[in-house]
DNA sequence: CCTATATTGTGTAATTATTACACAATCAAT
DNA sequence: ATTGATTGTGTAATAATTACACAATATAGG
């Protein structure tokens, strides 16, 4: 086994530690950030998407993004992105993952990096600024321009993934929700159906859920309780995942 | 509600969907890769670090990275590295994140992909081409150049949380290997503690280990029996992770 | 006001998974 | 032949998950 091996240099190759001219001057590509905004409303997980206004993909919806400024960090660039289209700006932002196929855009080398975000869609108005901009439910997403199919369902996929281990969900509804909703909104996002009953046991037993004695309004039958989710106590409670399961 | 809200364009804004001149000539940000690279030996689990060459950086150590070129997809230029400095090609290689801040390099704005690969230290010969090439106890990993210990210490914990969920584990060993040796494994990367009778019942009801009826050479005790694991009964078998738990 | 309809709120038993724990068997080294 | 180190194995106690049914409460409509 070749291991703890030490060695001298030999014949200097080309490194990521450059002399700052090269830098400068060679091997720029543009950067990106597009951004998945998932939102939650009746009952659908959905997502916001902005029709395409370059001819190759006429007609076509995709995400929101724009070129990273040079002086701007990645987050900034996707907290800006959406400050602009939703006015929003205490949202839940995450990295994902960085798309860069060569040619992944018509107008040159662009490697992009995605961010999920989710937001709350009663506390936003949307702006508009050129082409128009709308709700998709996520059943319906096909087809988007660019690659932003793939980046679309690889961060779905993430979402789905980190909703099960972290409670993300409860930043897609408003502050108080019933445990209804909160069933809907992981079948929505899980897109499978869950035993009502223990559904509840489950939130119940974790107790993060605050009782706001209060119930729900203007629904066309016994309405149910409301509730807020308590942070602090997560913070203290959350538990570290130690499990192999495969 | 502001929801399914459709809308027409209003004043024009500079989006992604840029003419192609400006992707040519603005924006533009070097883009690098960076590998962590990690092996197992001696029942510790370690990574592949070079010797810094710049004088901010003096005597540090940095992980294996390049330049992406113009027209080199992001996977490739990773391999490339991989290929470069192991000598393997047919390597578990998965990108983990994108680090961007505006100053984490200091000849200029280089935003760089990390990926995070994992390798069977007997089955390679490190080519040293230039710096210092060592193998590292992650233990021992502090103070690294860049900003790559936060590179690292996100791929060390990605890697902790996949190899629970995948068997991604198995790259890091020969393909003969012991029971005793798995849960090494497992204990190194996760930095804790396992019950030997509960590992080897879990990894028995998993079915995924197939039973090379040989024995260990060797060894100054009881020989372990060998085994190997079957990747095609894993497809198969593996399940769909769901269960709300946090 | 009464009735119909829809949905909430609640508990238990059966099954499955996880944890904690000890001793005999086997090999190498001497 | 004895020692030392490690493998291989099973069970009982606890915890988590699943499946499942009925009474209570609100609105809507006659």
């Amino acid at each position: 086994m070749i291991i703890e091996e030490k060695a001298r240099p030999s014949k200097p190759v080309k490194s990521l530690q450059v002399i700052q001219s090269e830098v400068e001057n060679i091997n720029k590509i543009a950067l990106s950030i597009d951004c998945v905004i998932f939102g939650f409303d009746e009952a659908k997980l959905k997502v916001l998407l902005i029709r395409s206004d370059l001819k190759k993909f006429a007609g076509k919806w995709s995400l929101l993004g724009d070129l990273v400024f040079p002086n701007e960090d990645l987050d900034a660039a996707a907290y800006r992105v959406l400050k602009q289209r939703t006015g929003l700006s205490d949202v839940y932002l995450e990295q994902v993952s960085t798309f860069g196929t060569v040619n992944r855009h018509p107008a040159g080398r662009v490697v992009t990096v995605a961010y999920c975000s989710l937001i709350n869609v009663q506390h936003h108005k949307l702006n508009i600024l050129d082409n128009e901009l709308h709700w998709h439910d996520i059943k319906n997403v096909t087809d988007l321009a660019f690659d932003h199919q793939q980046i679309f369902d690889s961060c779905l996929q993430q979402l789905q993934k980190r909703v099960q281990e972290h409670p993300l969900g409860f930043n897609l509804l408003p502050k108080k929700f019933s445990l209804r909703d909160l069933q809907n909104l992981y079948e929505a996002i899980l897109d499978i159906k869950m035993d009502r009953r223990n559904f509840r046991k489950k939130f119940f037993s974790m107790d993060f859920l605050v009782d706001l004695n209060e119930i729900e309004q203007d629904v066309p039958h016994r309405p149910g309780k409301l509730y807020k989710f308590n942070y602090e106590k997560y913070e203290k409670k959350k538990k570290k995942w130690v499990g192999i399961d495969f």
